[in-house]
Order: C-alpha cells, then sequence, then structure tokens
DNA sequence: AATGAATGAGCCTTCATTCAT
DNA sequence: AATGAATGAAGGCTCATTCAT
C-alpha cells in the first residue's frame, strides 16, 4: 500500500490528485480516503516511507562499514545511492519542502531526516576530530549532498552520481586533512 | 507591478491563488489575468524578476572586486545575500523548482540561472587552477551553494548566514590550497 | 437523467448555464460533470436524446402504415407531430444548429438526422415515381418541414400543425400528381 | 461601420466577444460601447442591417419585374440571393433566430421580416388566386425557403443555389396551376 | 472620437471529501 | 474492505461594461 504512494513523485508536484494517487494505487478515491482520511495524511505518509527507507538504507550501510572513516563514506554513498536519486523521489522530496512551508509535521518530519544525517555524520566525524569542527563538517557536507539532490530536480544541471560522491568525499577528506587528520583515501 | 509579484513566495506554495495574488498587488483578477494572461506567466514573471535582481546583484559584486580571488568571495556573499536569504525568496524558488517539474520555461529559467553562477565561478577560478580543477571546484561551490539555500527553507535546520558564508569559503579555499594555490584568507 | 437534459431547450439558447441545467435536472453542477464530463457532452447528449426519440416516433410511423403513400403522410405527421413541435424542443434544434456552426459532432448529428429523413421520404418516393424525381420531391418537403419549423421558434409566425401538416402534405401530391402519380387523398 | 457588423457571423455563433467584433471592425472595445451602448444593441444593429438591405433587394426585384407572375420569381430569386446565401449571412440569420428566443425586440425584427415577406408574396398571388389561397400558397413559399436557408447553415445538407430556386418555383406553379392559374412558365 | 486600464459578475471545471450501499 | 454517486467550495479565466484620459 505504502509502496505505491512513492508514485505521487512520479506527478512531481503537489497537483497531484487524490484520484491519480487511488489511481496509481489501484484503488478508489473513496478508499484511499478510507485509509488516510485527508490528502495531506497520504502525502505524509509518503514522506514518512521515503524516510524510513533512506534511514534503513544509511543504518544498514553505516553498521556493516569497519572505520569512522568508512562509515562516513557509507553515509554519503547512502545518501547519493540510486534510490534516493530516481527522479520520482526528488521530485517527491521537493513536494515535501514545498508542503514543509505549510504543514508543521511535514516540517518536523524533514528536521527529523536532517537532524538524524547530521548527528550521524558529527557521531563518525567526532571520532576523528573535535566536536567544533565535526559539527562545522558535518554542515558542509550535508548541505552540499542537499544541493547535489535538489539540481537533480532540474534534469541536466547537476553532476552524474559517480561525480557527485566523489565531489562529495573529496570536500570530506579536505576538511579532514585540513584539521591535520591523515587517512587512507579510498573512493 | 512586479515588485508586488514576489510577493508570491510569501504564501510560500503552490496554491497561491491569482486571486491573492491580485488582492496583493492591490488589483482584481481581472486585470491580473490582462496583465499575464495566464497563471503561470504569472509564476514565470515573477521567476524572471528574482532571477533579475540576482543577476544584477551578483553582477554588480563581480565588478567591483578587483581580484579574481576576491570576485569568488564577492560571487558567494551576493549568492547567500540577505535578499536571496529572505523567508519569501527563499519559498519563491522552492515553489520555481517544482513548478520546473512541469514547465519547461520554468525550467530553462533556472537552467539559465544554474549555468551563470557555474560560470561566472569557473570564470574566476580558471585564472588561478587549470579548468578541469576550476570546474570540479565551481560544481561543489554551487551544490553547497543550492544545498545551504534549501536547508533555509526548513527554518531552523541550515546554519545562519554568516557561517554559511564562512563554510562555503572555506570550502572554497580549501579546494584551491589543496590544488596548490597560494592565497591571503580573507573572509 | 436524459429525459431532464431535454429541459435545456426550455431556456433556449446557447447561454444556458451547466449549473441551470443541473439545477434543473435536480442535481449539484459537479454531478453533471461527473456525468457527461464537458457543457458540450450535455448539448450532444441532449442532441442525441431527442434525435434518438425522433428516429423512434419516425420509425414505428412508418412501420404502421400501409402502403407507400401513407408512409410517406407518416413521415411529415410525425416530423410535425406535438411532440417536435414543444416550445422547449424547438428552441433545442435551434441551439444545435448554432451549436453545429462550431462542433463537428453537433454538425454531424444534425446531418445524420437529414439524411435520415430525406432517404426514409426517397425510399417511398421512389416506388411511385422515378428516382430524379424522388430526390427532388424530398429535398423540397425537407425543405417545408424544415422551414415550417424554424418559424416554430418565432412563437406566432407560422401556421399551427394541423394547417403545417395539410401544407406539405398539399406540396407532396401535387408532386406526386404533377408526376403523373394519382393517389386517394387522404388526410 | 454597420458594414463591418456583418461579420458577426463569421463567428457563427453567440459566443462572439464584443471584443471580437471590435477589432474586426478596427475599433476597440471601449468605442463599440461608445456607439452602441450594449452588446445586444450590436446584435441588432446587425440584425437591422442585414434586414434593411435584403429590403432594398426585394423591392428592387419586385420593382423591375413587369407582372405579378413576375414579380413573384423575383421575390424567391431575391430571398435566395447569392449575398443572402453566404454563409456568414446564413449563420447570422442562426444567431438572431436564437437572439429573438430571449429579446423581444429581435423578435419584433424577425416577424417584421416575415411578416413583409408575406405580405409581399400575397399582394401579387392575390392578383392570380382568391386570397384565401394566396395566403396558403404564400405560407408555404416562405416556410420552403427558410427551409433552405436553415439547412444551408449545415454545410452540406441542403440543395445549391439554382436547384433551390427552382425548387421553389416549381411549388410556387404547381400551387398555382393547381388552382386553375395558367402561366407561361419560366425559370 | 478614441482607448488603455480596470472591475464585478459569472461560468466551467476540478477536487477533496462524504455517504449509502 | 470497497466503491459509485454526490456535493460544497474554490479557482482560473472571460467578458460586458465603465472610467479616466
Amino acid at each position: 500500500m505504502s509502496a505505491t504512494i512513492r508514485e505521487i513523485g512520479l506527478a512531481g508536484s503537489l497537483d497531484v490528485t487524490v484520484g491519480q494517487i487511488a489511481k496509481r494505487a489501484g484503488m478508489s478515491t473513496a478508499l484511499a480516503h478510507y485509509y488516510f482520511e485527508t490528502k495531506d495524511a497520504i502525502f505524509l505518509a509518503a514522506m514518512r516511507h521515503i524516510l524510513t527507507e533512506f534511514g534503513i538504507l544509511v543504518r544498514s550501510a553505516i553498521g556493516s562499514a569497519p572505520t569512522p572513516a568508512a562509515k562516513l563514506n557509507a553515509i554519503i554513498d547512502a545518501s547519493l545511492s540510486r534510490e534516493q536519486f530516481a527522479d520520482e523521489v526528488v521530485a517527491a522530496w521537493l513536494v515535501f519542502y514545498v508542503q514543509a512551508q505549510h504543514s508543521t509535521e511535514a516540517a518536523r518530519l524533514l528536521r527529523v531526516y536532517a537532524r538524524r544525517l547530521h548527528s550521524n555524520l558529527v557521531a563518525n566525524l567526532n571520532t576523528l576530530v573535535p566536536r567544533a569542527q565535526a559539527v562545522r563538517i558535518a554542515q558542509g557536507v550535508g548541505a552540499m549532498i542537499d544541493g547535489i539532490y535538489i539540481r537533480q530536480a532540474l534534469h541536466g544541471g547537476g553532476p552524474d552520481r559517480p561525480s557527485a560522491r566523489a565531489m562529495v568525499k573529496d570536500y570530506l577528506h579536505l576538511s579532514l586533512v585540513s584539521d591535520g587528520v591523515t587517512l587512507e583515501t579510498e573512493h
């Protein structure tokens, strides 16, 4: 049920009708309302779905990486994974950002995501550099990832996925090195 | 006339009614259509307005900076200027990104903006490092700026404006230094 | 549902609002669109309804008439029956003619009606006179019927129904007689 | 000024905008209103224009015909003249009939036309047959003319102009002959 | 005489939402 | 659980009409 919701992104806009969503999910409009009560709820469910999937991805990526440095790379890779780069997902994110302008719940969800990414980065960075630096670097990395992401929505502006990953990692490593960390580069 | 268009951003969503816009501009709905023909045209006019203003800002910033390094800093400062950081402007950008998912003209405008920022960066970077590096760094800087920008839409996620500027400049300088450029740091 | 559509004619103009139609049919505007998709479709449905009813009327009239001469009279009677002479129906026809100026589908429907009337007349006339004459007479009779019909829209210009019927039949018989056919007059 | 008004018929519907009419007449909407006060007035002016032209045509046709029989033929010819058969004129008539459903003035104008045609026919017929017959025949001829006319609006249903004229004249002569009049046939 | 600018009113259409089944 | 039918509320857009110039 929730899987089909992701299709919202396909329309890439808030104009998506409950009817369209329902049809794509193979159910009637009435049933969609029976499940979700309200249109905003459908959007929020879709957000939660994408966020949850992303959370799982990141967690498993972190889990299977041995060292903090590897974990950092894993986080970046997960953030710029093929699934997250899919057109519909990017479009959906965009919509969520707009939605967050109105809906406090949407804003909360988006902040939860941002905070989680941030604290994941900080936690691992903090094993290599002091907390203040860790925070700063984490902010930079996070911003860059989001920037790459939003540029993806333009279909032609941003770098391809491998370059994007390399770019963020370069930045990360550069920052670490400038803070005195020596680490074996591995993309 | 065009000044009032910016007010679109205040609503921060595609849900903005032509009626709302018209009222805020102190005119009737009919008159708004008399001038702009269609709602999409109103949005595009607003985009052009913001883009134009931003273009002027950047151009003048570049013009009054003496060295390439200073020009680069100026571009960053302009991109993260108070005007561009205003809530309504950020919200409007967001809306434009969504709009670009449908409207080819909106997408075109957005790409024009991105390309302009990119070539401004590259042109100045290329005086310091080889073109390939210049392009790479420009992409990184551009992505970071956009990322900071979009995070601003969350009202609380991103860094404040001074930190943001510093962050991007740090990244820029780091990149240049790592490519062998020596330059007097000046934020 | 389709019965209520005829009410369009009551307004007697293209100015009829979907809202008016819907209200007269005892439903909401939205429901009217739910069924007919578009306003033009409502008009076309009304046309089809009237045309179908008329078709049934003519067919049954022809069926229950024994001889070709009787069938011809039956066609005339049916074309000028009370139902077809009702103010709203006449008004609706008028509207359809106007509509046909734009809508190819409306024009098509109207031509189908004209062709059917024509071929019904020709088929029966051809049993009495050669085809060339049959065609000519059919055209004359058809034109006269339509003329009587349109004059009815003026509320006071044309003849009353019985006179109208007599007039067309007179013309028919006159034409036949002049072509050498002898037939027992029966109105 | 009034000549350009005829262009209304080009649109062939009541949907014609005052703006369209004005533009076609080479003036601004505001000026059109300055002249005609209201949209209905524009339509009425157009009706009067067409009716007047037609009146002149008929009057001169009657005037230059020597005998009553010739005058009758002349009336028919005038009624089915090339000018009256022009697409825009036919379309305009149609619109007027619809308009007459609402506007009493439009209805009045249309009835004036009908009455004038009728009395012209009757006057001349009455020189050949008793008044009762004259009235009857006049009604038939009038109806047939209007019928041919309206069929013209379908672009493809009705007979061409020469056949149409012949058809009405045939009917006229047939009627006269059957009432005992002997006359030299001349189309 | 002529027009650009301005508007109130209204119409078609869409849509989220509900309800009876 | 599921849906067709139904609706109130809006929204974009058009248009006849007016007004200031």
